[in-house]
DNA sequence: AAGTAAACTCACCGATGAGTGTAGCTGCAT
DNA sequence: ATGCAGCTACACTCATCGGTGAGTTTACTT
């Protein structure tokens, strides 16, 4: 075949993704990984300098994606509290699949607890780094001036029902979590200037 | 040595809560950790039918002294939005200590994602649902009517911020977690009867 | 047509994984 | 003392792991 070599590169983290995401990080081998791909494992190696390598690419690879979905679930009409109960609510209809695990990058920091300076827990990092920035600048465009800690708590939140939905495998706790973060959003704690704050969007 | 059975499946107990906390569970192998024990590994195999097995074991080990330890931490005085804000304050100074890796129960929970009835899933289940209905009992005992969603949101916090902690290795989540927690109880959903509700312990 | 470098395959390595067969040791009841 | 559990050690099996050495095919240059 010989295809396109960027084409193959794609279709190993391709896989990766798949299995991975579907069964974790360490109890994946490099030969399963080679195998759904179609090539061989030296073909991986060829492309990447090591499993570790490879998970810190994966990873990288689903930033853009997974983010993505999250917008699009929470739209971008609304109040941010109208839009989380969207997130949520969508959320709780994903985690329905019976392939749903989670959130990758919260399992990978899990089972990279021990490993700081691993590649792939970098990424992570990154992720919720980012995805926080997100929340905040929502809550900025919304006039908060708590954005930071409110972003914040919204992040915790989401993450932790993600978690304990995964743990569950019940969808009530996505949907707490939605609610937690509504509560949050009209709490005491809050100074929302106007709610039909509707400047966000030429709808 | 045949020292004792009891005191052996102990240690046996013991060096895997050790390593299995410090560096997963599919990472660990029981030669590992049948040589920290100072045994052989078929002593572990005759402790512990399978791998599967003494994972289970040595999270429902944990649950008893974990609880407790959150429980030391929230004490019983006061209200709970002050017993948060003391659990998450030791929270965040024990998420200082290098060798902290987070929640195990979170941790096996996302390693054994793909395998819903393993064992050991089933124990950080049982562990959260305990957590949840330690919450509530809390709540009510303040007298608050919506006690059930209430500690269902304080779990799903805690969980979020443990989870971020460790993802960023930063004490910022922690106390940002327990921010949010305050919040959340101070926040328009509640109704606490009264701020002065002392009786709930005769300090 | 010959050269060449990238892209890939096949067969293999040493190490280590979970799990076991067998035999020996310990204490305790008789 | 002796029989017999309970308990532990040594030495092993077989599968699989991450990673590699050496050679082959492809596509492009000249």
């Amino acid at each position: 075949m010989a295809a396109d070599a960027a084409l193959t590169r794609a279709q190993i983290l391709q896989a990766a993704d798949d299995l991975f995401y579907a069964e974790g990080l360490a109890s994946v081998s490099l030969d399963r990984i080679a195998a759904r791909a179609g090539v061989t494992k030296k073909t991986v190696y060829y492309h990447f300098r090591s499993k570790d390598d490879l998970l810190g690419e994966y990873l990288q690879a689903r930033r853009g994606p997974v983010l993505e979905r999250y917008r699009n679930w929470a739209g971008t009409t609304g109040t941010v509290a109208e839009r989380m109960r969207r997130m949520y609510r969508k959320l709780a209809e994903a985690s329905a699949d019976p392939n749903w695990r989670g959130c990758g990058f919260i399992r990978a920091a899990c089972e990279l607890a021990h490993l700081p300076g691993h590649p792939a827990a970098a990424v992570a990092r990154l992720h919720k780094a980012e995805f926080e920035t997100w929340l905040r600048s929502m809550l900025e465009e919304e006039g908060r001036s708590d954005s930071e800690p409110l972003a914040r708590a919204l992040l915790i939140i989401l993450d932790g029902a993600i978690v304990e939905t995964l743990i569950h495998r019940r969808r009530d706790y996505a949907l707490a979590g939605g609610e937690a973060a509504i509560a949050l959003l009209h709490g005491p704690v809050e100074r929302q200037p106007a709610e039909k704050d509707v400047r966000t969007l030429a709808a």
